[in-house]
DNA sequence: CTGAAAGCGCTTACAG
DNA sequence: CTGAAAGCGCTTACAG
């Protein structure tokens, strides 16, 4: 920048000036100091920038996720980075894999290059370490779950809704033997998703049959095997709710094994890519990542831009899509 | 970091000493000052603190992907993050939709931010305007595809020789006439897989039938297109080599649609989810992006570590994995 | 081993 | 409209 000003013949104020919007220079000092710019290859430190700048931003955001790498998620990332994108923002990503203690180094990481904001996927743990940060200025929102033990602005979908309507679908086709295959309620998304189920049948009526309701332990493989089971047992389910990606793949892969993947109806929560190749096509209850990843951007940035108010809390819509596996009836009895 | 000087009741020089290391400084001095810190909660500042030092870095690099969502590139991430964060080192992650434009600009961003490196999955163009950052001391690595028009250390699947293995094993089985389904040969990727088909048959003395070498323009639907077209020629092909992900989904929902999935036999390149529920299973050639990724940031922390040498190109083998649809042997005919 | 001082690249009142 | 000066939070020779 000095060398710049020195090429521009200004003082070091007018480039910055010029550099950062250029209100107030005079036409004929402003394109001298494009011109040494562009001679020079100047690149703007930003990072130094920020530093003397009075708000102290510097245009970058942090993203915590549970795995960069699954698609989930990252499609929650690409829905971020397109909202910030339109103010020039850029997106730090890391991954806690559900590890409390990563997830706070990631924080610090983050804290410590002075990002303007966070979005963290949380781990299941206590989030009031993060008050600190909160209280000194920045915003934070929490997207796919809401955070332990703090309240926080929040963006997740509609996850008993969902069940419910997969479930639904299912007792409109006549089947009152529903088996739930999903992870463990100390998830939080599992737990809504499992009440959704509950929900749904509680409105027809039916009384929950505990041995219809599993928690495999591995989720492909596991959901394989608890499958086989409870299809193999006395008084089979005649459909099923599979309530997690992995967990759908493995009932599926089970119903074919078995050759009855036409005779047991099955709904899943979440997308499957080929869904529809397969015969027949796997019905589900789709979650929109990428809504999920602008909406938790709009929260952070109305933050940045002064909203003082109370925690927001939203929920995204699910969407059933209809295949085929959803729609089998019962068999005739 | 005043502040604590003031409480442990020594000099920000000290301080300095003891945030980055605690080096030469009296354990009596150093555990006030961590004493202070945690009173504080004292949150250390590394962008002024690589301002200041000596070699400025900033213990972060960017990545820029066609998409940080396409769960290819995502796994490349996850690579780069996995050897990254032994070192302590963030990354930024953007996507540049393959604009040359927008590649740039995000270049430039993560530049302003002073980032140590960058890993780049570059689009196809003239990428010279990276020797000046590269000048200033910036290595840059480019992953998937070579740069254009300069040489610069990258990291490649082995397109050709997979895709050679691939028809090779369509071979085996005894098909003679096997179609190419590819992106167009502009992308460096699909021209190395259409060079290692070409291979393949030329060493079994084959002459390429041109009619059997088709590029869809839009990959699902377009793949889907040219599969039922081929089928229904004169001449039909009895097997096919699929290029790349979707143009395997598109042909593969093609195949199940006329119910010939298990007449005409099919290999694809890159893994496909639920490749092993359809009937046939989906024989593919696999690529291994999570290493791509994390051989990328060997080479780029090699260049951060001292290294000044040549530039370098790692080819990343591939894997055939075997699963019903690459098996199916020519009609008898 | 410790501290006072200079300075990294920039922005911003302030005076002119 | 323009520039000289102070200072953001830190590191690093330098002297002691």
């Amino acid at each position: 920048m000095r060398e710049v000003a020195a090429v521009a013949g200004v003082s070091l104020s007018t480039v910055s000036r010029v550099v950062n919007g250029g209100e107030g220079v005079r036409a004929d000092l402003a394109g001298r100091v494009r011109d040494a710019v562009e001679l020079l290859g100047y690149r703007h430190n930003v990072t130094a920038s920020s530093l003397r700048r009075s708000d102290g931003l510097t245009a970058s955001i942090g993203l915590i996720f549970e795995d960069v790498s699954n698609p989930f998620f990252s499609l929650i990332h690409r829905g971020v980075e397109e909202v910030a994108r339109e103010r020039g923002v850029l997106t730090f990503a890391g991954s806690s894999d559900e590890e409390p203690e990563r997830e706070r180094k990631l924080t610090e990481a983050f804290g410590a290059r002075g990002v303007d904001g966070l979005i963290i996927v949380p781990a299941p743990h206590d989030h009031s370490y993060l008050l600190r940060d909160r209280a000194a200025g920045t915003p934070i929102v929490f997207a796919d779950r809401p955070p332990g033990f703090i309240d926080a602005d929040h963006v997740v979908s509609d996850n008993a809704g969902g069940a419910a309507t997969a479930v639904e679908h299912l007792l409109a086709q006549g089947h009152r033997r529903i088996g739930y295959l999903g992870d463990r309620p100390e998830i939080f998304t599992a737990a809504e998703r499992l009440r959704g189920y509950r929900a749904a049948l509680e409105r027809r009526g039916i009384e929950e049959d505990v041995a219809l309701v599993r928690h495999p332990r591995f989720r492909g493989e596991g959901a394989y095997e608890i499958t086989l089971d409870l299809l193999g047992a006395d008084r089979p389910p005649t459909a099923l709710f599979t309530s997690q990606n992995l967990i759908t793949i493995g009932a599926v892969r089970a119903l074919h094994d078995l050759g009855r993947e036409h005779e047991v109806a099955l709904v899943g929560f979440d997308d499957v890519v080929l869904a529809d190749v397969l015969t027949p096509g796997i019905t589900v209850v789709a979650q929109d990542p990428r809504e999920l990843g602008r909406e938790g951007a709009a929260l952070l940035f109305s933050r940045l831009d002064g909203y003082r108010g109370p925690s927001r809390h939203t929920v995204i819509p699910t969407t059933l899509i209809v295949r085929g596996s959803g729609e089998l009836p019962p068999p005739a009895a």
